[in-house]
DNA sequence: TCCTGTGTTTGATCCACGTCAACGCTCCCA
DNA sequence: TGGGAGCGTTGACGTGGATCAAACACAGGA
């Protein structure tokens, strides 16, 4: 880094653009993220809390399995994975985690983290200390019941997660998957029929309970009835509706 | 209900009578239930929050989904199912609820329950209303901790179950599951080896991604391998240690 | 006592997905 | 420009668990 003398007024102008930039209060995701519903005053609190960002490259650790938990992150930016590994080397992904959405709630219940977070790309987020984020819910009743809404959801979604995986075929699993993709890039903005999918076959496998093959075996097929298109991770939702009624089908 | 005229006294003993047997302070669960760490004037309070009790018979629902989510609820004897239903008529259970344990957290997301509990066996819950215990839970800091941390145990046992479903074999997840109620029955006070199964082989089916026929078959291969012994839903674990290898050794 | 319904066990067969293997595409670096 | 690494695709084949079907065990009621 170079060091270059700033004039005070510099410093603290520089000061105010780091801070706004850390700020939930300037943040274009607060409406996803855990400041929802929050007035101007208490959004500043939480502001205070929310002051260490954090930059990862593609492939670089937030937390491991093990490691003391002591905050949760809110993904400002890129992508993630969390996933678990144990001893006799099977591992499974537990779920990808986009712009807005928390990580590490898995953490609080033993004061350890109990999988691994993993950058996907290039990515940044905003450490969340966990005590000091109790103390603030303890005053704002908004944020606490905001907080407790957020794990609840994460509680569904790992309903979600287990009906998919207890009760549906490779394709279904597959098509519920790009879905549930397609409306959160939607949630944030992005078009819900065209994206680029962050993780490779094996990782989506992992976290369908399906082998790498099986899942591109699904692609192919899918294109080839004219459902999607895909090259490479670069996936087009041609017949969304299709999509749906091939989950909510009953077996034949 | 026949009524009789008491004295004073005895309307007086009576009323503490009632009142002890609702109180947390007084129950033999306080510590695997919310309680846990309170002191005795915080605990208190607690019971006045917690004073209403509900017995269900084998097979009533303690609420379905759909139903405007009010109060979660700590299960003081008996045992739960709850499982999810989606249109198709598909469903999986999602988990099983033994003394001590809460039931309702799903709820608290949209305020809607997203599954049904419904009693396995005849039972008595505690219906502990939401907001209220986060009324309690901004006063005491070891409350509202406490249950962050149930919430986040949550989490981790949904982790642990999309894990099985996603990477283990049929006889792994039977010696997974086994393992689990024997864990939650010692803690509980019971043997751990030997224990009556509150479910029906499709219940158990349903939860682990499983036919009953798989299950059942699975049953008889442990009980013909000695790992066990099984009559109706009579289950003794001859060798813990045995289901254990089965689960952490690699496949081969 | 038999009868009926519900849950469980067991056998025979089938099929969706896993496994193994070969090959193709892209990107990167020598 | 070539070559190698990392993913992704596709094919051939095997298998674990689903499915279908029959018989059995037990509880409750007449």
């Amino acid at each position: 880094m170079k060091k270059t003398r700033l004039s005070p007024e510099a410093v603290k102008a520089k000061q105010a653009f780091e801070s706004m930039k850390t700020a939930c209060s300037n943040c274009n995701l607060r409406e996803l993220c855990l400041p929802i519903g929050l007035a101007d005053d208490e959004l500043k609190k939480l502001d205070q809390l929310v002051s260490t960002r954090k930059r990862l490259k593609r492939g670089d650790h937030l937390y491991r399995a093990g490691q003391a938990f002591e905050s949760i992150f809110a993904v400002r930016s890129g992508f993630f994975k969390t996933d678990v590994l144990i001893e006799d080397g099977r591992d499974q992904v537990t779920g990808f985690q986009m712009p807005g959405e928390l990580l590490g709630l898995d953490g609080i219940s033993n004061e350890l983290h109990t999988c691994n977070a993993i950058a996907l790309e290039d990515s940044e987020v905003c450490a969340i200390p966990f005590s000091q984020l109790e103390g603030l819910s303890r005053q704002i009743h908004t944020l606490q019941n905001h907080f407790h809404k957020v794990m609840s959801r994460e509680i569904v979604r790992d309903h979600g997660v287990m009906m998919l995986l207890g009760t549906m075929r490779a394709e279904e699993r597959l098509a519920a998957f790009l879905l549930n993709l397609s409306h959160r890039f939607k949630a944030r903005g992005y078009s819900p029929i065209e994206f680029n999918l962050r993780m490779s076959r094996d990782e989506i496998g992992s976290y369908l309970g399906l082998k790498l093959e099986t899942v591109s075996r699904a692609f192919s097929r899918f294109q080839d009835e004219g459902l999607l298109s895909v090259h490479q991770r670069k996936v087009c939702l041609l017949d969304p509706d299709g999509l749906h009624q091939l989950i909510s089908h009953q077996r034949c």
